[in-house]
DNA sequence: CCCTTTTATTTGGATAGCGCATTAAAACGT
DNA sequence: ACGTTTTAATGCGCTATCCAAATAAAAGGG
């Protein structure tokens, strides 16, 4: 009658060698190129094991060799053979919504970008199925424009913003779909005929920051993505952190200024009112009613108008960045009081408004942080192009075709 | 230069082989009594591997064979040999400090309670090497009282409020102490010879509501524990989480009213600010300056007398107990939103307020959860005794000598 | 031209888990 | 009372894994 609540896998000869052969990916994947004996001393795997993976890996061409030994401080003895990832071993596409643009990328095996295709269209409030047709379409052209058919590609990575259910590829609510509880990646599997997996935007960026970003060799640290929601990636023990139904969550949807606002039976003041992109543009919108300015604001470049408007002087718009970035400082003052992570990682367009946000936030944060803990976290920009997301894209997929045995990276602290 | 970030145990036999013994031991210990079929049965191990197992941990014991087969269901054939938990394997102490007690139980290898002291005293600000004589002298003479030595004790784990870095046994910092990264766990240790764990005292509740209480057979839940301190214990994937550090969150540290605070160079709202329990004592006892009352409420018994006011018809300490209920709802929405877990269980003094406390936090947190996730979380209240701190150490340390491959549970999902 | 050095592969030994068949132990049935 | 039935636990053989030591391979140095 207990029920395991938690069925756990068990160890067998099948597991062992599924994440000692993860391990070598691993590291491969780490160096880009790199010879067994340094698998073996990275890994601490005995040099016979390294070998034995190896062949195996390139039996089925996941890794190529290569002649050339670029090693000039080890002249003597038999030359290392190089090894790296086999660049078409696999093709993956990543795609990426946005109320505003839909980006597309197609990778190699290595999250090279091969090629990416940019539709700059409104697809706010369209109904579910033109979304989906134009994400069918980009995916096509830009599948073809880098040379390959569509079965070549293996894996199709989608990324939304708002809240997504990675294993069964719906998507619980996201601010681009009027629909709720949109089953995404059945949907574009049955269009496409390749395995879809779908997760939050923020999650893409995280991967990646985790992968090539300020994330490498850190286990554990936040991405903060301030766009038209705003989301939280987490990477903890170097793994990516997902809610208990494997959700991501949804930062936007902190409560940030309850005071006076529950009693009365008016809604809490979530932060996605106070610093989301569209909350900062709409505002500004508001106190330029009747004005020329407000038609600019209310516009696609309407942050590129407020920003300009703000650095040209107008206190009302500075403080309307003013008071987003303190509301996002405190957030994550709250969030370095739960995870006590050594980096904060913040990236998404609202940092256009360069140091009108980030003054007000770092100091927020600064005022936030309990004392016990202040100075451990470092808050760094990363301006994320298209490739990023792309890249991440990439990532979340590639782990799965690389055999990883546990969610995604890293099965447990060491020893 | 890649400079491996998490350094990750690679496979061989010897872990595969801790891994199930660790899944073997999980399954006895849920079981309290159980069959080596169930075993196999549960742990989907085979029947082989399973025999295998439980000899080695008769040899070493740590478990024991009970003759009688007390399934009536089951009648024909050889009956099974149940086996179960030696409690003779180990017996371990804990001890939990508070404001105004000390704690102290000593439990067998079941984690059955043999022997509780509980000295009511106030160690308040009292220099550590005070508090340390008297936690030395408690221990001492429950491991006594039991009729064991101080030698036959196998591990000791101190649970304290604060924030408390588990993997170096140091408390960065406690309300109970005014020294700030105190080496607790190594002091003791030399104090009593023992092998010693330092942890925060929500994390041993944490953990005893996985092993015992509400948490059994759940892999996501939350606790929260209001009391002079408010502190968060985190069970996510079936571990338990710890920040980044190995050093455990501090709900009291969450800003929760920012508003109009940070930019006039005042310290912002903190949670703790308003719903611990001296928070709460001490405005009460301010509103009732000069009143007879007011010895009472900053006395010892000070949560008892704030309760009955209230419940007496005292409208303004009532304020005080909905004040900090909604605040708490806030917070606890907010952690809603970041984990989703299916539960959350409340626990700590503040809790004999009841309803006082608890309708408005209730409410809080219905109006403050998102409603794309709303109804998935269930709150409940656990009326801590001292027997569940006592456990929860037991819990804590026991893990260590089944010989837990990772962390605390669980290495991973399934396949 | 042989030897040293370094790297990669191969061989032998040990341990793990699993499946099948065997033994062990009890209760039922005639 | 004895054999049959049923279920539990355990040998035995198999394969797969890892590791350590030995072997083969490829270069430079003397």
């Amino acid at each position: 009658m207990p029920a395991d609540g938690a069925a756990m896998k068990t160890a067998d000869p099948e597991l062992m060698r599924a994440i000692n052969r993860f391990l070598v990916m691993d590291a491969i994947r780490r160096s880009g190129t790199i010879s067994r004996v340094e698998i073996s001393e990275r890994t601490e795997l005995s040099p016979t094991t390294v070998s034995a993976i190896t062949a195996a890996l390139l039996e089925d061409g996941l890794i190529v060799p290569r002649q050339v030994a670029p090693t000039p401080d080890q002249v003597r003895g038999r030359p290392r053979i190089m090894l790296e990832l086999n660049p078409a071993a696999a093709s993956v596409c990543g795609a990426k919504l946005a109320p505003n643009k839909i980006t597309i990328a197609v990778t190699n095996f290595q999250a090279d970008v091969l090629g990416t295709v940019s539709i700059p269209i409104r697809v706010d409030r369209q109904p579910a199925s033109v979304i989906l047709d134009l994400v069918e379409d980009g995916v096509r052209s830009c599948i073809e424009a880098t040379g390959l058919q569509v079965e070549d590609i293996n894996s199709l990575c989608l990324g939304v913003p708002g809240i997504v259910e990675r294993a069964s590829g719906i998507c619980r609510y996201s601010p681009i779909f009027s629909e709720r509880d949109l089953k995404l990646g059945l949907d574009l599997q049955d269009r496409l005929k390749v395995p879809t997996t779908v997760d939050s935007d923020v999650n893409l960026i995280t991967l990646a920051e985790q992968w090539f970003g300020h994330g490498r060799d850190l286990s554990d640290f936040l991405v903060v993505s301030i766009e038209h929601t705003i989301g939280l990636g987490i990477i903890h023990g170097g793994e990516l952190f997902r809610g208990a139904n494997g959700l991501s969550p949804d930062l936007g949807d902190l409560i940030v200024s309850p005071n006076g606002s529950i009693g009365n039976g008016s809604l809490p003041g979530r932060l996605s009112g106070i610093a989301s992109t569209t909350a900062i543009l709409s505002t500004a919108a508001d106190l330029a009613r009747g004005t020329p300015q407000e038609k600019l604001l209310r516009g696609t470049r309407g942050m590129d108008h407020a920003v300009s408007l703000a650095q040209g002087g107008d206190r009302r718009i500075a403080g309307i960045f003013e008071e987003a970035g303190r509301a996002l400082g405190i957030a994550i003052a709250n969030l370095i009081t739960l995870f006590a992570p050594p980096k904060v990682i913040l990236a998404g367009s609202a940092l256009q408004a360069g140091e009108l946000l980030l003054a007000p936030l770092r100091d927020a944060v600064q005022a936030a942080t309990p004392e016990t803990i202040s100075g451990v976290t470092e808050i760094v920009v990363h301006e994320s192009s298209d490739d990023t997301w792309a890249r991440g894209a990439a990532a979340l997929t590639l782990r799965d075709l690389y055999g990883a045995p546990w969610g995604t990276t890293g099965p447990a602290k060491k020893r």
